[in-house]
DNA sequence: ACCTGAACACCGTTCAAGT
DNA sequence: ACCTGAACACCGTTCAAGT
């Protein structure tokens, strides 16, 4: 049944999930499915859990000193599991993660983050800035398809939208007009990198604090 | 036109958004609305639009030295305005963003990363990195109400989750059992706030790298 | 428990036609 | 341009009934 659900979102993109499609693909009558699931909401956290359980979670063990690669490289693993499945990637900034997946990645990225040299408290926080920008980012990547694999080769994407972005005033906003080449980016792996090695050059600062006692001076 | 689609979200949640329900609010049969509106898709681009022009883009500008303030200020009213409107952020993850307040947003944000001594390249990519995290948090804060404002006040909505996160093995799941109260605080304005400081400072880590021409040392 | 059959109140979108 | 009326191919969910 999970398998149908994957499938049916993997064919026809997030919107095609559909009590309905899911019975279709097994050959059911579609209330035979509320049977299995208990709603339509329920069929997409199903979703969302298998595709969580796709990343490997492995990686976030090692040893202490190797922190930032452990989270650096499960935040790929993550990406690379939703970028093959585009349509769950956005169902997982709607439905609540609240899984036993979700459960065991908070576990191990505080694990990780403890390792740094933060406070527990300060663990889970930093923990949650980790999702939240390994998320969105993915998510905002995936809203410029259509969200049926395989997405279009990430060069082509960054190409699109670079055209996209051609043709506005540069007088009214010089920002935008001197950094069209690194906005086509946005949605690249390098882009995706480089924030999460900001955020943890935060999160390190934070540990450090905690260390020294005082702010780093400049 | 406008108006009558945010009104059908607030009243009915993200999923009330549909051709019919704003034509019916308009007094109009249904397929009258593709006058204004090619798709059930520009719909929601529209209400994204609007709801992004709730937000006070003024307080982006100021003094160089506030650089900081004026991203966090601005970030604050942003989410603010998502969480009157509780249904428009869910659609801002989903539907692209290339409207002209998104430009506007993208401009303010790059021009403060630019005063705090970042390359425009790297504004570019620290202006990313903030929009992720900002709309992430407030996408995922947003998925776990039903989308209709006024949202339950942030201490009850807190205690909800508390009440969630119980009662699982402490033994298996430590670093979790360890930080309940402040899982149970990541929808809150405090965790917001924590997450988005930061990355600025991490941010501010890749100027002051540009500056001295060297990584700081701890 | 697992399924069928029928029904209800919805969808987005299209087409032909009117003003 | 802006709208009506009718239709098509869909939805989620419920109910009664069968095994």
């Amino acid at each position: 049944m999970v398998d149908a659900a994957v499938a049916v979102v993997d064919e026809g993109g997030p919107d095609a999930l559909s009590v309905r499609a899911v019975a279709g693909r097994l050959g059911l009558n579609p209330n035979a499915l509320y049977t299995y699931v208990p709603s339509r909401a329920a069929l997409e956290k199903v979703v969302v859990e298998r595709v969580l359980g796709e990343s490997d979670r492995g990686l976030l063990a090692g040893q202490a000193e190797r922190w930032r690669q452990r989270i650096a490289s499960y935040a790929g693993s993550l990406r690379a599991a939703l970028l093959t499945h585009p349509g769950a990637a956005r169902l997982l900034m709607t439905a609540p993660m609240d899984g036993p997946n979700a459960l065991q990645v908070g576990e191990g990225l505080m694990g990780a983050l403890v390792d740094a040299g933060l406070s527990d408290d300060d663990a889970a926080r930093a923990c949650y800035s980790i999702i939240v920008q390994v998320l969105g980012a993915v998510a905002l990547e995936v809203a410029e398809t259509d969200g049926r694999p395989p997405l279009a080769p990430e060069a082509d994407r960054v190409a699109g939208r670079r055209e996209a972005l051609t043709g506005f005033d540069a007088e009214c906003w010089p920002h935008t007009a001197a950094a069209i080449d690194v906005m086509a980016q946005w949605i690249s792996t390098e882009q995706f990198d480089w924030s999460l090695a900001r955020l943890l050059d935060g999160l390190a600062g934070a540990a450090a604090v905690r260390r020294t006692g005082r702010d780093r001076a400049p």
